[in-house]
DNA sequence: CGTAACTCTGTCTGT
DNA sequence: CAGAGTTACG
């Protein structure tokens, strides 16, 4: 278990004389560039503050500065502050903004991450506490709901009529509400699986303790649980956190709300930093009202506005302001700049979502031309499913692209398999990491198998690994299966027995090479096998920074990204929370349609409280935007594999025509002037049943799915009737493509079955229909 | 037990 | 459309 830090960790921050001389050298001089708001937000150093700090204010320089104030000031070592972020992203660059202010040494500042991180350290030092061990495992999202999922077979729910799905929705939100079990309310109970709700939620909770596992709600849960039940944790606590510092503090959850006050109530300095514009993460249950409560918790706290921007041209400041000013209930800033008005904004229509991507790709290559850094240049869009346009569209020009939050490198096939078996070494209680890998590579170890190991260990309350070790001693499996599961069970003590002596990225490479696990995809032909070994040897890479196996675990359950090389200058492409906190010299804002953005789902389960969190996610994006930003909008789009027409978005029309430059689309579609405001006159936020985008996609459903023509009809009739004729039949020898297998050669033919040679993936049996000729 | 073909269903944001 | 789950068959 992890013990408080040793005095022997002291950094040039705190220690040496040297070092705090210049330190203090340094500390006139960062004040200076402060002006008198940020500097009252950094000098205000005890008791409760709230900074009210718009976008491109300097909200990131006030945290960083004040952090490196107190410590060159001497009021606190590094760890003694509590810094807390939403995103691993916010905590890296603030450590490195602090670094680049007070010297090095940042990595002192072991308190500062996420609610997430910072509750998985506090619970993991007193984990006996909360009736888990030391060494227990964080499940994501996939391993909550294939454990719901099992929690609902046991109690005979039918999983088609109530979704696990849904089950972790409704967990979640009580769990950031700060609501276990047993404090749900009556009347929520009955919200599930008719009135099995809070019981579902209850044995969940007791499968997790058993796995000795925790959920991301449960991080936060189980830290405020122990704060609660141990008098003597929470004081720990409170004394050793003399400053508490809180970024975007309008998007905290409940529950994180109760875990950061109980904290702050010990010493009372604590520092929320937040704006209520930016409140984008309604959803995950953050409560912009902990803005407004501030005040009434912390007594005598003082206010701080920060209304001056610094980044964005006058241009793009007047069309944020003018579209956030269309939220009612805001608690009201005025941003205001001194620089330039700069170029307007742009806002021009395009045909499909492929003429936006070719059109954003060339007026970047333009800008490129021009000399412009290709690091200041980021596509910011609502959903990610808009990426892939645009990373198609960049490869076939050859423009240096990087996806930010796109899918996650740990939520990959090869990468959970790769981990499990890491788990079931670490930890060997996971039975969820267990059943994941005991057939994969396939070994004949079946549901039979697992079957007869889930009633033992049902039996005797016993993790699966131990069932199988006991069950292979006795008669109750096949031969065949038992002497393959005893070989694993082996396997499984020998790597266990190694990882005190053997290097965490050695081991795994091991474990995955004796486990069969990489032969696996060296045998599979399909094209993404290639690129899945390169992924596992980047996991294995990637861990040798780590200074053990648990470390890395841990590691990867919270945070896990592919870091590739910074070597060269990239344009990237987020979605639009996860840019928030950063800037671009120019930003391009795709998909300002009705349905996309503001999106469908935010408006039917939100109503209007959806819509104002959409529009502050319009603001979030266009504040982005330090000189040049551009919007665009598609009359066509695919969605869910279907042709539909769209409507320009309405936060189009809350843009001031004033400050925005209208584009006449090229290729002159119809929509060249979004001005024709069909919103007008409509005073509903639109649900799903009544917008003129639903009902139109409720015919091109009937109607067929084909893409909408544009000067040719894309579809030739000859081309269906040549395709159907030509599947007639094949002789061995001919050429054929099929859809998985790619090209082959046809072997034999057995009616309406052919035998294939496939290039890359070997012999197979398949149907006539499934292939066409090449 | 494993593979191929078929059926169904979701459908955004992220620690 | 894509992925998960299900069924038929070898």
């Amino acid at each position: 278990m992890a013990l408080s830090p040793a005095p022997e960790d002291f950094t040039p921050l705190e220690g040496g004389v040297a070092a705090r001389a210049a330190a203090l050298a340094g500390r006139g001089r960062f004040l200076e560039a402060l002006n008198p708001e940020q500097r009252a937000a950094v000098e205000t150093i005890d008791g409760p503050l709230l900074v009210l700090a718009g976008a491109g204010t300097g909200k990131t320089r006030v945290l960083t500065t004040r952090i490196a104030h107190i410590l060159s000031s001497g009021r606190a070592r590094p760890w003694e502050i509590l810094a807390v972020t939403f995103t691993n992203k916010a905590a890296r660059e603030m450590r490195e903004r602090i670094e680049s202010l007070a010297g090095p040494g940042a990595e002192a500042l072991q308190w500062l991450g996420t609610f997430h991180a910072i509750s998985a350290k506090i619970l993991r030092r007193h984990a006996e506490l909360a009736g888990l061990k030391s060494n227990f495992t964080i499940l994501d999202t996939d391993d909550q709901i294939r454990l719901l999922k099992q929690v609902l077979q046991a109690e005979n729910i039918d999983d088609k009529r109530w979704p696990p799905r849904a089950l972790a929705h409704q967990i979640d939100a009580w769990k950031n509400r700060g609501l276990s079990p047993d404090h749900v309310p009556a009347g929520e109970a009955q919200s599930f699986a008719d009135g099995k709700g809070k019981k579902l939620y209850a044995l969940y909770q007791e499968r997790l303790k058993v796995l000795n596992a925790v959920d991301f709600g449960d991080l936060l849960l189980e830290t405020l649980r122990l704060f609660r039940e141990n008098a003597d944790v929470l004081d720990e606590y409170r004394q050793r956190f003399k400053y508490i510092l809180v970024d975007e503090y309008q998007d905290t959850n409940t529950a994180q709300y109760l875990w950061l006050r109980l904290i702050a109530q010990g010493r009372h300095n604590v520092c929320c930093v937040g704006d209520d514009d930016q409140s984008v993460y309604g959803w995950r249950g953050a409560e912009v009202e902990n803005i407004l409560r501030f005040e009434k918790d912390f007594p005598g706290a003082k206010i701080v506005r920060l209304e001056r921007n610094y980044r964005s041209t006058g241009h793009i400041l007047a069309a944020a302001s003018h579209l956030i000013a269309r939220n009612e209930g805001r608690l009201g800033k005025t941003l205001f700049t001194e620089g330039a008005d700069g170029e307007k904004p742009t806002v021009t229509g395009v045909w499909d979502s492929e003429e936006e991507a070719r059109a954003i790709g060339e007026d970047i290559e333009q800008l490129q031309r021009k000399g412009h850094d290709l690091e200041e240049i980021a596509i910011l869009v609502r959903a990610s499913f808009q990426m892939r346009e645009f990373e198609e569209r960049f490869i076939t020009l050859g423009l240096p692209y990087r996806v930010i939050g796109g899918p996650r490198f740990y939520e990959r096939l090869e990468i959970r398999d790769a981990l499990a078996y890491l788990r079931c070494v670490a930890q060997p209680f996971d039975d969820l990491a267990f059943e994941r890998i005991v057939n994969t590579p396939k070994r004949g170890l079946g549901d039979a198998t697992l079957q007869v190991l889930h009633e033992y260990s049902r039996r005797e309350s016993a993790p699966l690994m131990q069932a199988a070790r006991v069950i292979v001693e006795t008669e109750e499996l096949k031969p065949k299966p038992r002497a393959t599961l005893r070989t694993l069970i082996a396997d499984f003590d020998r790597w266990r027995s190694l990882i005190e002596t053997t290097p965490q990225n050695e081991l795994a490479e091991m474990v995955l090479d004796e486990s069969g696990y990489t032969q696996m995809w060296r045998d599979d032909k399909t094209p993404e096998a290639a690129g899945r070994l390169e992924n596992l040897k980047e996991l294995v890479r990637a861990m040798e920074e780590f200074p053990d196996l648990a470390g890395f675990l841990e590691h990867v359950s919270l945070v896990m990204e592919t870091d590739e090389s910074a070597d060269q200058r990239r344009v990237s492409i987020m979605t639009l929370h996860g840019a928030k906190g950063l800037e671009f010299e120019t930003v391009y804002l795709p998909g300002w349609e009705e349905g996309l953005f503001p999106h469908q789902r935010s408006l039917d389960d939100s109503g209007r409280a959806g819509l104002e969190e959409e529009r502050r996610l319009a603001y979030v994006g266009i504040t982005r935007a330090k000189r040049r930003l551009k919007i665009f909008f598609a009359t066509n789009r695919r969605i869910h594999g279907l042709w539909q027409t769209t409507l320009p978005s309405r936060f189009l029309d809350d843009l001031p025509a004033a400050n925005v430059e209208v584009k006449e689309a090229s290729g002159g579609s119809q929509y060249g002037s979004y001005g024709v405001s069909r919103f007008a006159n409509m005073d509903s936020y639109g649900s799903s049943y009544s917008t003129p985008g639903w009902k139109r996609a409720q015919t091109a459903r009937e109607s067929g799915a084909s893409k909408p023509a544009r000067r040719t009809p894309p579809m030739i009739e000859g081309e269906v009737l040549a395709k159907s004729s030509a599947s007639a039949r094949f002789v061995a020898g001919a050429r054929v493509f099929h859809q998985k297998f790619g090209p082959g050669t046809v072997a034999n033919v057995d009616g309406n079955k052919l035998q294939v040679d496939f290039d890359k993936a070997g012999r197979k049996m398949v149907l006539e229909s499934f292939v066409e000729p090449t």
